[in-house]
DNA sequence: CAACCCACCTGACTGC
DNA sequence: TGCAGTCAGGTGGGTT
């Protein structure tokens, strides 16, 4: 999946579709779930809405619609998962390719097509009056670059902890966004081995770690995000960051720092990679 | 209640 | 060529 810059990605792709505030005629389900079963009845009742505004929190997208005039009072909300993607058709004959789910057909002869192939993603409904008690949003953690996620946070908040520090940083309730990719490639440029004990951290390292997120989320997001398997961004290009990791997937390469063999271990169930030189 | 395990699902890849 | 096994960007539920 896409994580939080591939989602800002989409997002700002999308944000060119609403421009001209186009109505979203019809959704239409092509199957009754993903991850969860999709509220049809709820989704449906946006059918006639304009598309006014996109928004993102965590790795979810909101698509903010409006009834009547310009005041966006909900919308749809649209999380990824593992392989999901969004793409802009022009024509309903291109929008048979397996796994194609579900297709927003707006006014303006644009269709979004959402295809997942394992499903993992969601398609739900929000509006701004319980936006945050959404059963999907209200445990999640501040945005990374949010005044709320700072190092001294991050510092206290590790002290009890005993779980490997990249495990304690991919809590979506601790920061979010952080996925599999660039926790990695954070700890990598922070100087820090993933396996730490998140306790243990001291404060310079928390500094160092804090720094290290907010910089490898901006440059993926300048880069387009990255494209593994199966990640394009909103507008069909490719994303540039996955030639620039140093150490995400490149177990027996050699560190693009100190010539040092990547290594590779499971943290929380995750593959994780780090440079044994570089990292301590 | 932190920490861990597993399921959810398809497809790509590896090794025999 | 095929088949079994492994792994993949995330999340949430259940169990120690």
């Amino acid at each position: 999946m896409p994580e939080l810059p591939e989602v800002e990605v989409v997002k700002r792709g999308l944000e060119v579709l609403t421009k001209d505030r186009p109505q979203l005629l019809r959704i239409e389900l092509r199957r009754p779930d993903l991850r969860d079963p999709m509220p049809a009845t709820a989704l449906q009742s946006w059918q006639g809405a304009r598309f006014i505004q996109a928004e993102r929190r965590a790795k979810y997208l909101l698509l903010g619609l409006a009834h009547d005039g310009a005041n966006v009072t909900g919308g749809l909300l649209s999380h990824l998962g593992m392989s999901g993607t969004w793409r802009l058709e022009q024509s309903a004959e291109n929008c048979d390719r397996i796994h194609d789910h579900v297709l927003l057909h707006f006014s303006n002869n644009q269709i979004m097509v959402y295809n997942d192939p394992r499903r993992f993603g969601v398609l739900d409904v929000w509006n701004l009056h319980t936006l945050h008690s959404h059963a999907r949003l209200a445990h999640l953690g501040p945005e990374p670059w949010d005044p709320e996620f700072t190092p001294e946070v991050l510092f206290a908040k590790s002290r009890k902890s005993r779980t490997p520090a990249k495990v304690f940083l991919m809590d979506q309730g601790l920061v979010v966004g952080v996925g599999n990719i660039y926790a990695s490639e954070a700890f990598f440029q922070a100087k820090v081995r993933p396996q730490r004990q998140a306790g243990r951290l001291r404060k310079e390292d928390c500094l160092q770690l804090h720094l290290a997120v907010l910089k490898v989320l901006e440059s993926a997001i300048q880069a387009g995000g990255s494209s593994l398997k199966d990640f394009y961004s909103f507008g069909g290009l490719k994303g540039g960051f996955q030639d620039s990791h140093f150490v995400y997937d490149r177990a027996g390469e050699l560190c693009r720092i100190c010539n040092t063999t990547v290594r590779q271990i499971v943290l929380g169930g995750r593959s994780s990679f780090y440079c044994p030189k570089c990292q301590v």
